[in-house]
DNA sequence: CGCAGTTTGTTCGGTAGCAGAACTAATAGG
DNA sequence: CCTATTAGTTCTGCTACCGAACAAACTGCG
C-alpha cells in the first residue's frame, strides 16, 4: 500500500521509451500516435530524455506528403548491462547495451577455487570487456549474473550450488556489487535460459511456455503469464523429482530424483552398458551412443527411444501441470534434433492435443541472452519506470549479432 | 499500449477502499497514514465516495489524547455479487455484500435439460434470492459463475462440460448477461475453489499454491504469485493427463488420462474389485470402501493406501514443477483425513523438503466463497480501479458467516 | 478550570503531467 | 504556386495530488 508513496510521476516515460526502443528510428508524432499521448506530451517527454543523453535525434523522414518529421532513437551506449552466465566449467560474460546488442563477449574457464576468487573473476572479466568496448565502468548500470543453483535474494547466497565452492556460504550479491560499483542481479541459469528462449530463441514472444534442460542433470524453467515461476523455496522446475521413471519411493531417489536418475547422461549410459551385457568398464558417453543410434546400433536406438519416452512423458507432466503453449527442449541431451523428433512423435500417443515442442535455438548463448533481457528490463525499470513497480518491458526486436566495436 | 490511453484518473481511490474495507471502521487521518497519500487527498476522496454512495461516517473515535476522529466504513449493500456454484447435480446461489459477507444462499437440483433451462434457473435463483434479501436487482453488479468445465472467454461456451446438456454450443455468459443484466463471469469450478482456499479456506494468504480435487474424476487448480494458472488452452490442472499410474501410452489414456483412471473413483472401486475376487457385480461405493477400511478390512486398507501412494505422487510431481507453498486437498475422496494423513506421511519417502499437504477447509463451499472472491475483487476494479490493468484486491479479512437477513 | 500537548480535519496555494485547440512549419503533388 | 497533409509548438486549462498553515476538538495535568 505505502508503494504509492512516490505516484505516478512520469507514467508515460516508460511507454516512450518502449516506443523509441522497438520502432528503431521513430518520430514524435508516431509515438503520440502509438501511445495515444498528446503530441505536445511527447514532445516534452522526448525533450527530458534528450537532455538527459538517452536519446538522440538522428535523421528526418521523407517521401511522404506532410510535413518531413524529424526522428529520434534510443542511445545505444547510454547504459549498459553486464550478463554473465556462471557455469561449473565456464563462465561467459557479455556486454549488452541498451538496445541489447551484445557489444563484447569473454569466455574463461571457471577458477576451480570458488567463492571470492570467482566473484573477482567475474568482476575482472566485465570490467575487461567494458574497458575493452571503451565503456567507462560507471556506464555499467546493472549486472545478471546465471548461476548453476538457486539463489536466495534475502541472504545473496547460493543454495544447491555444489559445482562453485563456498557460493552457499557468502554473500555472493554483496560481494559481485562490491567489485562491480553498480547492481547485481543473481538468478537461476535455467530461469535465464527460458528467459533467452522467449526473447530470442524458440518460445519468442510465448507468454506461457516451460524449458527442459537435458544434459548432465535435468533441470526446468517455466513462464506463465509473462513471469517466471519460482515457487515458494526457488524450487520451481526441479524436473529430476519428478515421481517415475525409477521408483520414487526408494530411497536413493531423495537424493538423485527418480525421474534425473534415468534420464539424464548417467541413466543413459548405465542402460546401454546393461543393455550391452554391463562389463563394469568405463562405458560409453553420451555423443558415442547417440552417434551408435545414428548408425544403426540396436542397443544404443533403443537407449535413446527409452530416454525420448520418458522426456515425453515429462513433458506431458508438465503439460497436465501447466499447459504451456510450448516446451523448449535444451541441454547437450535436450537439444540434438533426434531428441526433439522422437518427444515430438511420442507425443499424440498420450496426450489427446500434444503441446508443440521445440529444441532450444540458442543453445549454450540462451542464458547470457537471458541474462541480458532481464537486465534490460530491470534498467529500463529503474530508469524509466518511477512507479508502476514491476512493469514488464516488451524487449526490442531481436536484432542478431550487435555491431562488435 | 493504447490502454494508457485515459491516463491515471483517480489513482488512489481503490487503495482508500482497499483501506476502508480492511480496518473495518477507520479515520480519514488512519487511511492517510496507511495510504501514504496527504490528509487532504483522502478526504477529498472519501468525500466523492460518500457523495456517491459508496461509503458512509459510522462513529467517532474517543479516549485517544488528541481530537476524536469521525470513522468511515464501506457501505456494505451499495451493491452485490452474485456467485454461482454450478455442478452437474446442484446449483448453488450465493448472495455477497460489498464487505464478502453472504447474505443469502440458495441451492436447488440442477435441472436436467441443460442448456437455456439451466441459464434461467440460475437468472431465477439469483434473482430471487436479491428479491428474499431485499436488493433490487440494479445493486446485484457483477455475476461469477462456477462451471464444470473450461469457460472460453471468446466465444462464451464452456468446453468439456458434458454434465451439462448444449453447453458447449451456446454462448452461455451472452445468456446469463441476458436474463441477469449485469456482467457474467464465467471460471472452472475447480479455480475458484482455489481462490476460495486462498481467501477464507486452508491456504489464507498463500501466494503459491495448488488444489487437487479428487472425486468421480480429479482436477487442479494452480495459483502461482497470487494469480491463477489458466495455461495455453485453458487446461492448466488437467491432473488426470498425469503420465503415470496406469500406462500413459495405452489408446485408452487418450481419452480418460492415465493417472485419473486409477485415482478417482472408477479406479478405486474396480482395485477394490479385483483386490476381493472380483465378481462382475456392481461392486462397492467409494465411501463404503472407506468405512471398511476404517474399520480395518486389508482388502479396503490397501485399496486406500495404494490410492494415497498415487495421489502422493501427483503432489510429488506438481511441486517438482511448480514448488508451491502448499497442496490442498479437497473433492469427495480428497478431503477425507484418512487421505489427507495419509499422503501427509507418504511425501517425505519420495521429496527430501516435502510441501505441506492441507485438507480442503471449506468442502464444498469453496468454489461459491471463490466466486465472490473473484466477484469482489472485478467490481472493486471496475468501480474504483478507473486505470492500473488488473490489481489484485487484497480481500477483507473473512468474516465468517454474515447476517443471515 | 484552564492551559499544554496532541491529533484531526480544512483552507489555501502550488505543482506535475497531461489534453485539446489553435496555430505555425514543412513537405508532396498537382 | 496552391492545396492537402502531416509535424511540431504554443497556449490555456484541467485533474490529482502535495505541503504548510491553521482551525477544531479532545485528553490530561497542574
Amino acid at each position: 500500500m505505502s508503494r504509492a508513496l512516490q505516484l505516478s510521476r512520469q507514467f508515460s516515460k516508460r511507454a516512450v521509451m518502449e516506443a523509441l526502443l522497438q520502432q528503431a528510428p521513430i518520430s514524435r508524432a508516431s509515438i503520440a500516435k502509438q501511445t495515444g499521448l498528446s503530441k505536445q506530451t511527447i514532445s516534452e517527454i522526448v525533450r527530458h530524455l534528450e537532455d538527459a543523453g538517452w536519446v538522440i535525434e538522428t535523421g528526418r523522414t521523407n517521401g511522404q506528403v506532410g510535413r518531413s518529421a524529424v526522428t529520434y532513437e534510443v542511445v545505444p551506449d547510454a547504459a549498459f548491462v553486464a550478463a554473465v552466465d556462471l557455469g561449473g566449467t565456464k563462465v561467459r560474460v557479455g556486454l549488452t547495451d541498451l538496445r541489447g546488442a551484445i557489444v563484447r563477449e569473454a569466455t574463461e574457464f571457471t577458477r576451480p577455487e570458488g567463492g571470492q576468487v570467482v566473484v573477482e573473476q567475474i568482476g575482472r572479466l566485465c570490467l575487461q570487456a567494458a574497458a575493452a568496448a571503451g565503456v567507462g565502468r560507471e556506464r555499467v548500470r546493472i549486472a545478471v549474473v546465471g548461476v548453476p543453483g538457486a539463489p536466495d535474494p534475502s541472504s545473496g547466497r547460493v543454495r544447491f550450488a555444489p559445482n562453485i565452492p563456498d557460493f552457499d556460504r557468502m554473500d555472493v550479491a554483496a560481494a559481485l556489487e562490491a567489485v562491480l560499483e553498480c547492481d547485481v542481479l543473481l538468478e537461476n541459469d535455467v530461469n535465464l535460459a527460458v528467459q533467452g528462449e522467449v526473447w530470442q530463441g524458440a518460445g519468442q514472444g510465448l507468454d506461457t511456455l516451460a524449458f527442459i534442460a537435458l544434459g548432465t542433470g535435468i533441470g526446468g524453467g517455466l513462464i506463465v503469464g509473462g513471469e517466471l515461476v519460482r515457487g515458494a523455496d526457488n524450487a520451481a522446475g526441479e524436473l529430476g523429482f519428478l515421481p517415475f521413471g525409477a521408483d520414487p519411493f526408494e530411497a536413493e531417489s531423495l537424493r538423485t530424483g527418480a525421474f534425473e536418475r534415468l534420464v539424464a547422461s548417467a541413466g543413459i549410459r548405465a542402460r546401454y552398458r546393461t543393455l550391452t551385457g554391463g562389463t563394469d568398464a568405463p562405458g560409453m558417453t553420451v555423443p558415442e551412443i547417440f552417434s551408435r543410434a545414428g548408425a544403426g546400433e540396436p542397443a544404443a536406438t533403443q537407449v535413446i527411444d527409452e530416454t525420448a519416452c520418458l522426456l515425453a512423458r515429462g513433458v506431458a507432466a508438465i503439460a497436465a501441470i501447466a499447459n504451456p503453449s510450448l516446451v523448449v527442449l535444451g541441454g547437450s541431451i535436450g537439444s540434438r534434433p533426434e531428441m526433439t523428433e522422437r518427444v515430438r512423435a511420442l507425443l499424440p500417443g498420450c496426450m489427446s492435443s500434444p503441446v508443440d515442442v521445440a529444441a532450444s535455438r540458442l543453445g549454450p548463448q540462451a542464458a547470457l541472452i537471458g541474462a541480458a533481457a532481464i537486465g534490460l528490463s530491470h534498467l529500463h525499470n529503474a530508469l524509466f519506470g518511477a512507479d508502476a513497480p514491476e512493469a514488464k518491458l516488451s524487449l526490442p526486436p531481436p536484432r542478431q549479432a550487435g555491431s562488435k566495436a
